[in-house]
DNA sequence: TTGCATAATTAGGCAAGCCTAATTAACTTA
DNA sequence: TAAGTTAATTAGGCTTGCCTAATTATGCAA
């Protein structure tokens, strides 16, 4: 009679239940269809779905209920949602409205054990007593400075690999900037810098951390540096090439 | 012609037709279809779709290529699966195959700019120079405290309230544990203690770090603690609820 | 208590993404 | 080059979750 896995669908149809018996003691069709944004007819036969999967009480034209292991479940993803927009919001700094949709998006895909971890990251950050000075608080400096533009992340581009360089001495690999390869050279993605902008750019070219690459093409003030990961080239320009932190086999 | 939003089921197909061109040099229907482990007519029709709508050529028993655009995309979301992952294993530690899985279900739903959030994060865990001692590295002993059981976290157990509360001494709240409590106090859950098994089972009850709860019946070591969040009534044993950090209003 | 507005349900349909069974095309090898 | 094997496609169906239009039930007001 239980079905152990609600769809999306169905998971977020028992957690408007749940809100809805919290704010007005009962869940009406109209109400549901309307949080839900369907027609009434979608969410009728919703409710009769949960109905035989034992989640709710429910007849035609009755009162709805949630059954025990409704409520549990109910209960357990509204709290998943409230956590990961609390996270999404608190410590990655994004607005209520974006971490609030952000976490409608990821709920229903993240396993427990990893919002555990997430939850642990979260408690590390904020209140784990190795970090006297409040790790979180560095963090949301940093990005402060990272949200604005080239302009205002000055704060930031110390955090960045030109100034202090080679970073990590005692390893094998060396860590430079992606404009001073020369064409050849392989190379991985450590870091992208300051720039929010140019940072976007990168990201949304499928540039970032742990990418590999190999340099096709150096490139300069004046022509593109073209590099290939993944089997596709990528251009990019002077600025930005000089707005990526690489690590590269150390050269002997 | 060009459809912007490819469904799920889509970009999984256009990730594996990348990749099996990187790998292989030509992408069969055959192969495809093993990948994503569907039937090969449901894979030709895939191809079609994706074909119509501009990320593929491909005309019945021809090789598949990628258009620029299909290129394109099909790098950003391999990027995107590769840097979750790297973070679900690098920073929370997720074993590699279920840090594969968590970010297959999860790139999907992810957007370009909570990603670009969590490479802050990254970036700043691992590279920041504010974070002299690597605070990765703290993280991590933390981590590996809290996977243990009960017996193994002692080193977890330092960061536990109960040893130096009150916590925050210039706030408005005070921090306690929910044992502590008394019939008919509100609090808002802080922290999960260090017992991994424990805390697991608190995150399955929907229990984690900013639920607000009312103490329903304070319990001891013979009946439980009943709490009530978002209208659910919930039991904890006294082990439980002495694992929990809370924070209630300062009581004057 | 009749009539009307609103809520809910039933009936019938559609798109996406999968399936199996049957057919056709393409290689391979004797 | 004819036969057999394997790959790919077509045809037809299923499920989920949505829709609109039509119908039925409910509750309130004159």
């Amino acid at each position: 009679m239980i079905k152990q896995n609600l769809s999306e669908s169905q998971q977020d149809y028992l957690k408007i239940v749940l809100d809805l018996i919290n704010e007005k003691k009962v869940a009406r069709i109209k109400e549901i269809a309307t949080r839900k944004d369907v027609s009434m007819p979608s969410a009728t036969e919703a409710m009769r779905k949960l109905s035989n999967e034992g989640y709710i009480q429910y007849s035609a034209r009755e009162f709805i209920e949630l059954t025990a292991i409704g409520e549990k479940t109910a209960h357990r993803l509204t709290s998943k949602h409230s956590f990961l927009k609390h996270f999404f919001s608190d410590v990655l700094n994004i607005n209520e409205d974006a971490a609030d949709q952000e976490a409608c998006a990821v709920e229903h895909h993240l396993s427990d054990s990893t919002l555990e971890r997430l939850i642990l990251l979260y408690q590390f950050l904020n209140e784990c007593e190795k970090n006297d000075a409040r790790t979180i608080n560095l963090f949301k400096e940093c990005l402060k400075a990272a949200e604005g533009g080239a302009q205002s992340s000055v704060a930031c581009r110390n955090c960045f690999i030109a100034h202090n360089f080679p970073h990590h001495p005692g390893e094998k690999t060396l860590h430079t900037l992606l404009a001073n390869l020369i064409r050849g050279q392989d190379g991985q993605i450590v870091m992208l810098g300051p720039d929010s902008e140019i940072r976007l750019s990168l990201i949304e070219k499928g540039l970032m951390p742990g990418s590999l690459f190999h340099m096709e093409e150096a490139g300069d003030a004046s022509s593109p540096f073209v590099i290939q990961t993944d089997g596709c080239l990528i251009e990019l320009d002077e600025e930005a090439a000089k707005m990526i932190e690489v690590a590269i086999e150390q050269p002997e």
